[in-house]
DNA sequence: TCATTTGAGGATATATTATATCCTTAATGA
DNA sequence: TCATTAAGGATATAATATATCCTCAAATGA
């Protein structure tokens, strides 16, 4: 069980986009050059991040996304989310159900426990997930990321966003 | 990202095996029909329970599966680690090393911040997991299956295993 | 007006993984 | 001896992830 690549690629885009200037777009292509990624497949993750509402868009040279909102209002599980659904990693498929010899209204009502134990480590995940902003990203944790850094990536990415 | 088919059927094998008699075994076969399961394949879980040695074997009639350490000393992610792997359910590409603009140096020491918070959801995954016994499942979970359930299924089961 | 750039999304192709079955082998007990 | 068992290799099929290409309409700037 291991999450898509697009995850990893929704972040640190949302990442850049948590500084983006004010009334600025980030294109796919800036993006992907960016990062090093294919252009065609990381605009599947982008649209999926449009999908969920966690972006803005507009058209034309000079377009391309911007945050929806203020990074400290989205969380990572906002972006997992998009891209990976919201369904829960674990699906109970009620195999009890089939014990041969069970009651009659047997399994109807309660889940499984088991279900109910791997849901209950999937909320765990979840809400570890929705406890982390974008913000924090910057803020908290991006200690090893250098401001100089980021000032040379934007300078870089937003001359090539022309 | 969605578990394997054979988490579930591993865990529920394992609870079935966790009630079994002292000095018995149950077979795939018993443990595939119980729970409707293709024999084949199930062996294939049961293998992977067994590679972790959480389980005991032996060959022929009455052979099987048995727990090889008390319910209580065998834990969710015990169980979910043997079918699924230890491996972190976020795989970091690194991509920020592509980063056109960063300096020498940059990326090569510390993982990365996307990278981290991941990690710590998949960390909290594994943490409530670990935290389940299969003697819980029995004892706290276990209010909805009525013992008589279970001594009906275990007669059951064991009259199919001869 | 018009060429260019953009995101959205459909169609398709390939790679990887999950699911499932079949077979052989060696060990076990009746 | 003989049936039964787990282990595991080989293989086949289904589902999903990864990746590319194409068209379309909206937006931009010359």
């Amino acid at each position: 069980m291991i999450l898509k690549s697009q995850v990893e690629w929704a972040l640190h885009c949302c990442a850049i986009l948590a500084g983006l200037p004010e009334g600025r777009y980030l294109s796919t292509k800036a993006l992907a050059e960016f990062h090093g990624l294919p252009k065609e497949y990381l605009s599947k993750a982008l649209q999926s991040v449009s999908q969920a509402s966690l972006v803005e868009t507009t058209l034309g040279p000079s377009g391309g996304y911007r945050l929806a909102r203020p990074p400290s209002e989205i969380t990572f599980l906002d972006i997992v989310e998009a891209v990976e659904g919201k369904a829960r990693t674990f699906t109970c498929n009620n195999i009890r159900a089939n014990n041969p010899c069970r009651p009659a209204g047997f399994c109807d009502t309660k889940p499984c426990a088991v279900a109910r134990v791997m849901w209950q480590a999937d909320e765990a995940w979840r809400n570890t997930l929705r406890g982390v902003r974008l913000s924090d990203l910057v803020e908290t944790l991006g200690e090893e990321v250098p401001p100089d850094i980021w000032k040379g990536s934007y300078e870089w990415v937003l001359k090539r966003a022309g």
